[in-house]
DNA sequence: ACGCTTTTTGCTGCGGCGCAACATAAAAAT
DNA sequence: ATTTTTATGTTGCGCCGCAGCAAAAAGCGT
């Protein structure tokens, strides 16, 4: 776990967001897919949220745009996981936007706070390596690792 | 990850389950806890199935002894997370029999094959000292780790 | 054995989650 | 401009998980 990245509460939500949308922008003009403008509201409130929302709690953010049924919401949801710009918290129902730019199918690790609720992504190197050996140790072929850790974040601790 | 255990599929289900209400009984005495018929049944159903099932699934199991509402399911099914002998796979929405004791509260990495179902359950002492290291690093206090890998098993790949 | 407390189970009801199936609209391609 | 593809809207439904209260059962002291 080289790489972790932790929201600080005091960053700043609307350049992180920003840059963030302008990564999502290049990405899928790349392949040639297509940010629609409810894919791209749908990822936007997961960034202005920073935390993980339920799809519903998406839907009631987005009602002053005319409030989408929860299907839409899932499909544009779909979309930005297939894309890796949303990972789905399974521990939680939800969904959080993805910070950093993931280089192929690397396995993360999520570090949710139980205080504030923030949630920590780490790129797993060492823990990746380590899943990796044990699979093929029981002779299994992983394709998808989960790995949430719930607990405390620093700066909730600290209080 | 040490200890990998993964039900192939033509061992003795019976004897396994036997042994594991067996020591979910002592258990639950040396606790004075109380296995009362409602888990049990709960524990026999899931421990009778090796695979993952939902709490509306393990009601229909049970419909031949009058089948119990899903709150009835619930609360024994926590009772039965509470202490160990039942663990949920929170990417599936479902529970599984743990076939092993634990140790006090290890981390349990879990391997899903997606083909056949079943859950190997693995102590992941490696995997979680890695982890354990990396919070650390994060500043990042963890309480449940949660680690669940689909892929799929030796026994379906050999197919 | 009796009442009293604690624990467990049953019952009613509800809200969140997730999507199938079909219809419509918008964008791309020819 | 028409056809084809892709995205969104509409309706409806099934599963998941539990709150809140009532009834029953198990432990406990006298």
């Amino acid at each position: 776990m080289q790489q972790v990245i932790f929201p600080t509460p005091d960053h700043d939500h609307d350049s992180c967001a920003s840059a963030a949308i302008a990564h999502a922008e290049e990405l899928c003009a790349a392949r040639s897919q297509r940010l629609t403008p409810m894919r791209r509201h749908v990822l936007e409130t997961l960034l202005a949220s920073h935390k993980p929302l339920g799809a519903y709690e998406i839907m009631e953010r987005l009602a002053d745009q005319g409030r989408p049924a929860p299907i839409t919401v899932y499909r544009a949801l779909d979309f930005l996981r297939d894309n890796g710009l949303v990972h789905r918290i399974e521990s939680r129902n939800a969904f959080v936007a993805c910070v950093h730019e993931h280089a192929g199918s690397d396995s993360v690790v999520f570090l949710i706070c139980e205080r504030c609720g923030a949630v920590g992504e780490a790129t797993g190197g060492t823990v990746a390596e380590a899943l990796k050996t044990s699979c093929r140790a029981a002779g299994f072929t992983p394709k998808s690792p989960v790995i949430e850790i719930a607990g405390i974040c620093s700066h909730c601790r600290e209080r």
